[in-house]
RNA sequence: GGGCCGUUAACUCAGUGGUAGAGUAUCUGACUUUUAAUCAGAGAGUCGAUGGUUCGAACCCAUCACGGCCCA
């Protein structure tokens, strides 16, 4: 081990010294990493049901626990020492003392470090200063750690570590378990939801020959055996339509999604989407539904459907989200007049003035979407369901029966983000196969997010999907959001990063 | 892809051209109620990398790497 340190560079005075501490716990038969060590309880167990108890009511307690953890922030006078014992529920302190240990147990407990997993066991008792505490009356080395934690005040700070090293951020930073217990209770309680309402989880392929679904670049990757080009998917919704082609009325995935672009505050490359789709139902239902969702998500996370995201409070309480149509939005929101945003060459003289990309052939839709993403997007705080997108921009949604120029399509925006897209589902076949054609046309014409055109989608939607409606959830953002987290780098384990320079 | 910022001890950070600093952590000693324990002492560095300017570079210049924020 020490070889393989000096060799990458990483052999420091702090490793040493645990490596040299460690031979004499070897030469005193003291087990590095034994594994016959069984615990009896968690420190949330003991906090639950002693956190209360004053230290009269403690002393009366005869029941000694078993607690394993790691050594965090140690205190030692001599004969004395107090450290918290840190375990997957959380933390506890423990007082070892000579006196109750005995001077055997004591010098072997004096040879631990800070960051040891160990094992005690003892009374509890609470201290002058009334911390509930155990007085550890055994201890044990369970592994050892031979690398120094972070600085106990400060932390750790240094982002590039917390995201590459992302064990030693969740061993250190309080924050960062809390915001992944509380992505796990997003997805839990999303699932909950949908389940109580019938909805059928499902697994869809995430390797697929086309990649459809999203407009989006997809990745590209290869089945040797079957010597095929394969894609990571960027969207499951194409499977979970011919899932209601097969007769299920109710299906729903949370899955991974992959798509071959730029990484930002708000886009890793791979992230997890909740796709669901209702059939018999329409987007009007769904934006109902959606309220509630969130709202019941919201309180199950924050406690409240009244949160906080980066000092501004966002009301998700259903009854209190805004729904504007796409052109509404345009005027009231954006403050743009139908001469500028109905008109072609006006408006991408606007566009590119304030420093976007058009591209030669664009569509007058596609320039209204990007005038709708300067100067409409970053305003709309509270919950907004914007409906009615144009057609052209919404290849699989069902066209509006008053007006086909646009779809019965929604996206729900939040703090400024797109949170959700939802339509109505365009089950008529050959309408389908006109917008995969007028797709194909664009990715012609150089846009290489166009979608392609699945002539397996297209046999399934020849046999009949009934009507329905579906959205996808981005449960990074929707995290980020409950979690009061700027960035989707802090609600992902392991976000992407370059490999590490070497030495 | 572009702009700005960052990279100094294990961690958090000072250090605007003249011998590399602090706190924490570590090691030694004292200490049986601390919780950023306290007190005394010690050790610890490829200043991200490479090149250049200079008598002399952590510091100035160039290129590169990694990261952050903003824009595309």
């Amino acid at each position: 081990m020490l070889q393989s340190l000096e060799a990458r560079g990483e052999l420091n005075e702090v490793i040493k010294n645990r490596v040299a501490k460690a031979c004499t716990l070897l030469d005193d038969g003291t087990p590095l990493f034994p594994n016959n060590f069984r615990k009896n309880a968690e420190v949330a167990d003991v906090e639950a049901r002693f956190g209360q108890q004053d230290a009269e009511a403690l002393a009366l307690v005869e029941e000694t626990f078993t607690l394993a953890g790691r050594i965090v922030g140690l205190r030692s006078f001599g004969k004395l020492a107090f450290f918290h014992l840190l375990d997957s529920t959380g933390k506890l302190q423990i007082c070892a003392q000579r006196d109750v240990l005995g001077t055997d147990q004591y010098n072997l407990f004096k040879k631990f470090d800070i960051g040891d997993i160990v094992g005690v066991t003892g009374r509890l008792f609470r201290t002058k200063t009334g911390e509930l505490t155990l007085d550890a009356s055994a201890v044990q080395l369970v592994t050892k750690s031979f690398r120094p934690l972070p600085e106990k005040y400060h932390g750790l700070k240094d982002v590039e570590i917390r995201y590459r090293q992302r064990y030693v951020d969740l061993i250190v930073t309080e924050r960062t378990r809390e915001i992944f217990a509380a992505r796990t209770k997003i997805v839990k309680e999303l699932r909950r939801f949908l389940d109580e309402r019938g909805f059928l989880e499902v697994e869809t392929p995430m390797m697929q020959a086309i990649a459809g679904g999203a407009t989006a670049k997809p990745f590209l990757t290869h089945h040797n055996a079957l010597d095929m080009q394969l894609f990571l998917r960027i969207a499951p919704e194409l499977y979970l339509k011919r899932l209601l082609v097969g007769g299920f009325e109710k299906v729903y995935e949370i899955n991974r999604n992959f798509r071959n672009e730029g990484i930002s505050t708000q886009h890793n490359p791979e992230f997890t989407m909740l796709e669901f789709y209702w059939a018999y139902a329409d987007y009007r239902k769904l934006m109902d539904l959606t309220e509630e969702m969130f709202a019941r998500v919201a309180k199950a996370v924050t406690g409240s459907t009244v949160i906080t995201y980066q000092g501004q409070e966002v009301d998700l309480t259903p009854g209190a989200w805004k729904r504007l149509s796409f052109y509404e939005s345009l005027e009231q929101v954006g403050g743009y007049s139908p001469e500028l945003y109905t008109n072609y060459d006006k408006l991408k003289t606007f566009i590119r003035e304030r420093g976007e990309k058009v591209i030669a052939g664009e569509k007058l839709a596609k320039l209204q979407a990007k005038l709708f993403d300067l100067g409409v997007e970053p305003k709309l705080i509270q919950p907004h369901f914007i409906y009615g997108y144009p057609t052209d921009i919404s290849p699989l949604s069902r066209k509006n029966e008053a007006d086909p120029a646009i779809t019965d399509r929604y996206e729900l925006f939040i703090t400024g983000r797109e949170l959700a897209n939802a339509f109505s589902e365009l089950n008529d076949p050959m309408d389908q196969r006109q917008r995969f054609a007028d797709q194909m046309a664009e990715k012609a014409a150089g846009d290489d997010e166009a979608m392609p055109l699945d002539e397996d989608y297209l046999r399934a939607l020849e046999y009949g999907m009934p009507p329905a409606a579906g959205q996808g959830v981005g449960i990074d953002r929707l995290t980020m959001l409950l979690t009061d987290s700027p960035s989707i780098r802090e609600v992902i384990l392991f976000p992407l990063l370059r490999p590490e320079a070497e030495g």
